[in-house]
DNA sequence: GCCTGACATTAACTTATGTTATACTATGCA
DNA sequence: TGCATAGTATAACATAAGTTAATGTCAGGC
């Protein structure tokens, strides 16, 4: 990636996860990188199962996740809980939080997580300091956005087989971005309930659907690991754009 | 609304919708609303059911609405639709368009539109310049994403009737912050096969649940209308929550 | 004053998905 | 070692929603 000119600022394997996701993106230079980790000093460990943002209640804080998977959810008042989307290391959660916010969506772990927590003070300073990275921020915003509308998409328009093929892609292609998979294992920590729960469906539908995508070898599936064993039949299938996920380039 | 601070600021009726929307939340200053309405100097018109922006192509404009209807929107392969949301006057497409992206959805006009458009570095200004505005904007984002988490929830949680009047709730609710509504009725530009699209179901089945909520006398339609009868039951049934597009106080 | 096309309505039939229930398999833990 | 629990698997049955098709209604063009 542009090698020669400024090699020497390319985010090291150590890096967190959101300076790895944005230096991906764009060059940034070492100032730009050590105000980013500087910014997620103030961490947090959350253990798995626990909410960390409950809906309806109040929101000063942004997060930004360093370790593990998150989801965000809403819950009807009969129990039924959707989930909106996930978490990856490198996401931010409440970007765009104003000095104070009612949350609309509740959050919790879905691993043992370990989060930084940022004073939304400090995303604002970053739009006058930092345009770069300001950038990047907002790429992250737009990302969102489209992973939310890619959701829309797998709820309301496509079949059960369809969405689970749909939503495997995407966690793979999101996961890429922060480290380069060699192969095609997907390691997801949700169970089939978190599944059926994201993709609107029942559990028994969730499980049968597996099984059918596995009966045609598209996908092989162990404890907590999915296989993804022809992506480009999987693409096919689901219909999924991966364009949704790339967005722009500076 | 904190009469006596300010009032002289207070946005006219012939404001902008955008300067109408920010206004009914903060308090904006001469200066501010001058620079909002400049903004939206340059304008064009869009043909009812023509699209302004499309899926795949560059969009290097960010786009407020000023009258009518617009519908974001993914074509899938077999030709079926699914409508992500609705921009209202006041709202604004491709805020965080960074120089130049890659559209990740297509819009279209519900009917004849006027639209501004703004060279997306203008936005950068704002958060420079503008810390009341920006911060408005990020309010903005925020709903918008709540906005399109609802309509996840409808998509994979609610029942076809409770669907149909989540969604009208939620359009009445956002009219609402335009101009304070007297009644119940919702003017509504789209059809049955735009709400079916919306909603992620067939048209007859769409057509089907109409029905049967006008049987059960909970709405009453006419000819691109429809009247709430009675907005608690419609919440009860639809499980809407108003808190979602609300989300802040400075 | 009659076509035409877009939209709405309704019926009959099919299918994907939900529901309930039971069994199976790990894993932690007392 | 055995028990409890969370997760997975499958079958049998119920139902919401999709599909196809036919009919109705209204507005605009000629």
């Amino acid at each position: 990636m542009q090698k020669g000119i400024a090699t020497d600022f390319k985010p090291a394997e150590t890096s967190s996860p959101l300076v790895r996701k944005l230096g991906a993106l764009c060059l940034l230079s070492e100032e730009e990188i050590d105000f980013l980790e500087g910014l997620q000093n103030n961490t947090l460990k959350v253990d798995r199962g626990l909410d960390f943002i409950e809906e309806g209640g109040d929101l000063r804080t942004t997060f930004i996740v360093i370790e593990g998977w998150a989801a965000r959810y809403c819950l009807l008042s009969d129990g039924r809980r959707q989930i909106l989307s996930y978490a990856l290391p490198g996401d931010i959660l409440g970007l765009h939080v104003n000095f104070r916010a009612t949350a609309t969506y509740s959050a919790s772990a879905l691993t043992p997580l370990k989060l930084a927590a940022v004073d939304p003070r400090r995303i604002i300073e970053i739009s006058q300091k930092f345009p770069i990275i300001a950038s990047g921020l907002s790429w992250c915003t737009a990302r969102e956005y489209a992973i939310l509308g890619d959701q829309a998409i797998r709820l309301g328009r496509l079949s059960a087989r369809q969405r689970l093929a749909h939503l495997f892609l995407e966690l793979w292609h999101r996961l890429n971005l922060l480290k380069s998979n060699n192969d095609n294992w997907l390691e997801i920590p949700m169970t089939q309930r978190d599944l059926a729960d994201t993709l609107g469906m029942s559990l028994v539908h969730t499980n049968r659907s597996l099984k059918s995508l596995r009966d045609v070898d598209l996908i092989s599936v162990t404890k907590n690991q999915v296989r993804l064993n022809d992506i480009k039949a999987l693409i096919e299938l689901s219909e999924f754009n991966a364009e949704h996920l790339r967005e722009f380039r500076v």
